[in-house]
DNA sequence: GCGGGTAGCGTTTTT
DNA sequence: CGCTACCCGC
């Protein structure tokens, strides 16, 4: 046994609770940890870490610990450096992605690639697909590139083949997603490059193929430790279980209670089966909860306990009791985000609190600009996790795919999109060209290019501007040998005179410029960044960071603003004040989640997640009515709030949802509310010209908004309910002999032929009707109908 | 080949 | 409402 390097292991594992010490001192043998939220479940694995090195004499680079973001990486590894007084050099410590494309580097033959293989975001993944779909002729219009995509990508997580899912495939869709699906892999291998998914399926596939790569890494490492553990799928689990396979030392943590990844392939039975997975498993559960007041832990249980699907487990208060919970009614999404910004620029008066202190959490991104828009007029900063990444903004997809393409030649996606910025005058008609010849040959597109022949057939301008792109890949491509990234794009950047080009764009082009500097700063850094032990240039290091990073992984802790986020983002992270926004039916939980018990389980599994996010004060919040796509809808509160009693928390109502609200918000809790149903819903009426074609009320949920009886449970999502102001209406009256029609006519279109209607949305102008046409091929469209000219009345 | 104009569409959630 | 993906005219 190696001499036991200095670790105050006393000091380290002092104040710990009997869970988490079993937990730090479990030595040997595979162990789960059903870690509640805000248990210390991130010190438990930190501090086992740092004992099992620094007390046990593990090697680091012994340890595989598996994490749920960039940032939980980077943050463990500086625990645990900490604890030691040294880095844990060798350690594998990132997320299941980042690892996967670590070992990929390494074996990357073995699937068929080299190791400066590119990964693919989702967006280099769909152009691919629709090359193969063009290939295939297979119309976009038929089947959706993304849903597509979406399906093998759900396969990839199941690790399912394409050959296996091409002996499953029934109807059209899924016999069209096999050939995509075959024809994909062989595009990819072709690109040398991987789709996010690869980086879990390539390496399982590889470690299941070749025994000698298997026992390599059974040997190496001796423990294995996975975060949030809920959250895998079946390609991580069964990465999981080849990596540890050897010892059998796999510990992993998670909470089921905060499984909300089960669209992105997680299965929660991984967690609920791991004994199965894992004959003579340990099982630790920590349930003492040291963030959150006793107040906000009651209402959490008391929510989540409607779940049937879970382990079951009660969070048990640390803290002593402190303010209740705070329901919140408001007007409109507009109220709403001035009731929260209000709230928290008074309760920083009058305490320490601060801006950082503060979260702002919702289901949908698009929730997020009304929140923006209250702070910016307040001026209060704020920063927003996720939503627009910074590496999907145009000007910096442009500039990368010159990256990708100096990194990887084979890359014809970045090919594509890197030949024509700035405009050369290489078209549809030059790049056809190019593509058939290379598909023809069986060549890179950059390759194809500079061949004299298939140049020769070009026009002289094309074959110059061609030619200069040619040479500035070629020369960059030597360059990066021996210059830093920020050195090449710097270079880059003025041999395309990016700079003008975009300034050409106008005013927004000057933001442009900035990002793109933002762009060349940050590779500045990341070359002083070491490039991991597979002899990646730093190149290379830098496209697979920046494809890999989530917008999480950037948040500074120490901004002095207000955080904003999808709870989805806000896992792991906790905030003194937190407001969880947008609580109604429909929209949390979504309308498509609440027909499905175990898709509303998940819903409600989130709304635990942002309720346990809290440490001191939680607001609740909701709308009468929100502008949803540009259009005003009215909603319920969401069913979520039904176990939301008085007792846990109190009510309140912004000064507008008193005046203009409507009070059907008053059933919140399941109170009967006497209120008689408001007929002015089921009655109003929709035109082009605000004329009155009735339509049929059963049509619509909203028959019964406002009857209180009616609010929870059994209610049809009348979030999708398209509001209609009885009072003082919008002078929109339109040429008043605008054609009326009602949901169920028939009617006829001048292009689409008969069809018919089947919903309608908006008022006004903006008067929408969505169309089930006879013709198969058209299927079901939405038109705007002062532009449709309909023709009513073909039976 | 390019740029303006617009019809159509979309909102879950993300590595 | 805001974005994109096409269509069309130049």
């Amino acid at each position: 046994m190696p001499a036991a390097p200095a670790l105050d292991l006393e000091a380290l594992t002092r104040g710990l609770n009997p869970g988490q010490r079993e937990a730090v001192f479990h030595d040997d043998g595979p162990a789960l940890v059903l870690a509640g939220a805000g248990s210390g479940k991130t010190r438990v694995l930190t501090t086992r870490i740092a004992r099992l090195i620094g007390d046990r004499g593990v090697a680091p680079h012994e340890i595989l610990s598996v994490t749920f973001t960039n940032k939980a990486a980077g943050e463990m590894r500086a625990r645990i450096a900490k604890f030691l007084g040294h880095e844990p050099k060798g350690m594998w410590c990132g997320t299941f992605h980042a690892l996967g494309a670590r070992m990929l580097r390494g074996v990357a033959p073995i699937v068929g690639r080299e190791q400066n293989f590119t990964i693919y975001d989702e967006d280099d993944t769909i152009g691919a697909v629709k090359r193969v779909m063009e290939r295939r002729k297979l119309s976009p219009t038929q089947f959706a590139p993304k849903a597509i995509l979406s399906a093998i990508s759900s396969a990839k997580n199941a690790l399912v083949s394409p050959s296996e899912y091409a002996r499953t495939a029934r109807d059209t869709f899924t016999t069209a997603v096999a050939g995509v699906y075959t024809d994909l892999e062989h595009a990819l291998q072709q690109a040398n490059a991987v789709t996010f998914d690869d980086l879990l399926v390539l390496p399982v596939r590889a470690l299941e193929q070749d025994e000698a790569l298997r026992a390599h890494y059974q040997r190496r490492f001796k423990y294995v430790l996975v975060d949030e553990y809920q959250d895998t799928n079946a390609a991580q689990f069964r990465f999981v279980q080849l990596m540890g396979g050897g010892y059998r030392n796999v510990m992993v943590v998670g909470d089921d209670d905060q499984s909300i990844y089960g669209w992105r392939g997680a299965d929660i039975r991984n967690i609920l089966d791991f004994e199965r997975a894992f004959p003579g498993a340990r099982i630790v559960r920590l349930e003492e909860n040291y963030r959150s007041t006793p107040n906000i832990l009651a209402l959490a249980n008391a929510v989540i306990a409607e779940n049937t699907e879970r382990r079951g487990k009660t969070l048990r208060a640390t803290r002593p009791a402190g303010e209740t919970v705070t329901l919140v009614e408001t007007l409109d999404e507009r109220d709403e985000a001035d009731f929260i910004a209000d709230t928290i620029t008074a309760r920083m008066s009058r305490s320490d609190l601060s801006r950082r202190d503060c979260a702002v959490l919702y289901r949908t991104n698009a929730q997020s600009r009304a929140i923006e828009d209250s702070f910016r007029r307040r001026n209060i900063p704020y920063r927003l996790v996720g939503a627009v990444r910074f590496y999907d903004r145009r000007e910096i997809r442009d500039i990368m795919a010159y990256l990708k393409l100096v990194a990887n030649p084979a890359d014809d996606e970045a090919f594509r999109r890197a030949v024509n910025v700035p405009k050369r005058g290489l078209g549809d008609a030059t790049i056809t060209l190019l593509v058939e010849r290379a598909q023809r040959e069986g060549v890179p597109l950059l390759t194809i290019a500079s061949r004299i022949d298939v140049v020769a057939e070009l026009r002289p301008a094309a074959r110059t501007a061609l030619a200069d792109f040619v040479s500035l890949v070629q020369r960059l491509r030597t360059a990066a040998v021996d210059s830093a990234v920020d050195e090449l794009l710097r270079d880059l950047a003025a041999s395309i005179k990016y700079a003008d080009h975009l300034r050409a764009e106008g005013p927004e082009g000057q933001e442009r410029i900035e990002n793109v500097r933002e762009l060349i700063a940050g590779a500045a850094e990341v070359v002083a960044d070491e490039g991991g032990e597979v002899g990646l240039t730093p190149l290379d290091h830098f496209l697979q960071s920046s494809t890999l990073v989530a917008g999480i992984d950037k948040l500074d802790p120490n901004a002095d603003a207000v955080t904003c986020m999808t709870m989805h983002n806000a896992k792991g992270l906790e905030f003194p004040l937190v407001f969880v926004s947008g609580l109604e039916d429909g929209l949390f939980p979504l309308a498509r989640a609440a027909e499905d018990p175990s898709q509303l389980e998940e819903e409600r599994r989130l709304f635990y997640v942002g309720i346990t996010r809290a440490e001191t004060k939680l607001y609740l919040t909701c709308a009468e009515q929100r502008r949803r796509n540009g259009e005003m809808m009215f909603s319920m509160p969401s069913r979520f709030l039904k176990q939301v009693t008085i007792s846990l928390a109190e009510r309140q109502k912004t000064a507008r949802a008193k005046t203009e609200g409507r009070g059907g918000f008053a059933s919140i809790g399941g109170t009967q509310s006497s209120r008689d149903s408001d007929d002015s819903w089921g009655r109003s009426s929709y035109s082009a010209g605000g004329g009155g074609a009735k339509r049929p009320a059963s049509q619509y949920g909203s028959a019964s908004y406002g009857a209180g009886s009616t609010a929870f449970g059994k209610s049809a999502g009348s979030f999708s309910t398209p509001a209609r102001r009885d009072r003082p209406t919008e002078p929109e009256d339109e040429s008043q002999d605008a054609p009326l029609f009602a949901v169920g006519e028939k009617v006829r279109h001048a292009k689409f032929g008969s069809g018919t209607i089947a919903e309608l949305t908006g008022s006004g102008r903006d008067l929408k009707v969505r169309i089930d046409f006879e013709d198969e091929e058209i299927g079901r469209k939405t038109l705007v109908l002062a532009q449709a000219k309909l023709e009513r009345g073909w039976e």
